[in-house]
DNA sequence: CCACTAAGAATATCTTAGCCT
DNA sequence: AGGCTAAGATATTCTTAGTGG
């Protein structure tokens, strides 16, 4: 399933293999055997893929045949990475990334208000 | 980051790794070995983890904070799944799985109308 | 019972080169 | 160019115990 859906989204780019190939950093010759399910890339290269083309894993997977992240979550993305948020936040107070994310979150929660 | 995921998802439900492993059926030692990021899963089990917790793939991955399914994903699946519908849909034309997919999914694009 | 570790066996992927259209 | 195939080298995972809390 994830050979039919990646060689739908490189065709649908007008890549080739090679092409595509040398974005993701890794032999065309993979890519082959990806679209042909003879191989399954690691972890890393999936996401890599997912990155890529923009999909949810769950899609390049088969296991959605939406291609869209969750609403939500596609949300907080744009939130977190708003440049003035960067501006008044970032540089404020060190802290673990992982830290940052949670009391980010927690903001957003906030901001969003009673949409929950 | 799956390692962290899946002992999070696991405690939560209060399951040993044996018991876990049972459901999955895998070796217990499978278990122990995903949590603390030694092996990774192939996408096979990964997919029986996603669906045993009810996640998508890109939370267990930690691609995702969000471990909802697409809310217009699930909806369809809820529509697809319906038992009235499998009553009158399925038994009448005999067709690829691909092809009813696609078929359904405008079905249901046409259903839920104005939405879109 | 529960989680982790070890080591050989089994499997899968990667790499490199070549072939076909 | 673009895509596919082959085969040895490499890397990873699986299996089957066993250890310790």
């Amino acid at each position: 399933m994830l050979g039919k859906r990646l060689r739908y989204l490189r065709e649908r780019e007008g890549l080739s293999q090679l092409s595509l190939a040398k974005k993701l950093q890794i032999p065309n010759q993979n890519i082959s055997n990806y679209e042909r399910g003879f191989r399954q890339p690691d972890y890393e290269t999936l996401q890599k893929m997912a990155d890529f083309f923009d999909v949810t894993t769950d899609y390049l997977l088969g296991r959605s045949d939406s291609y869209k992240k969750d609403k939500e979550e596609e949300d907080f993305q744009k939130f977190i990475n708003d440049p003035e948020l960067q501006h008044w936040y970032y540089e404020e107070l060190p802290q673990s990334e992982e830290d940052q994310l949670r009391q980010l979150r927690k903001m957003w929660e906030i901001i969003k208000g009673d949409k929950k």
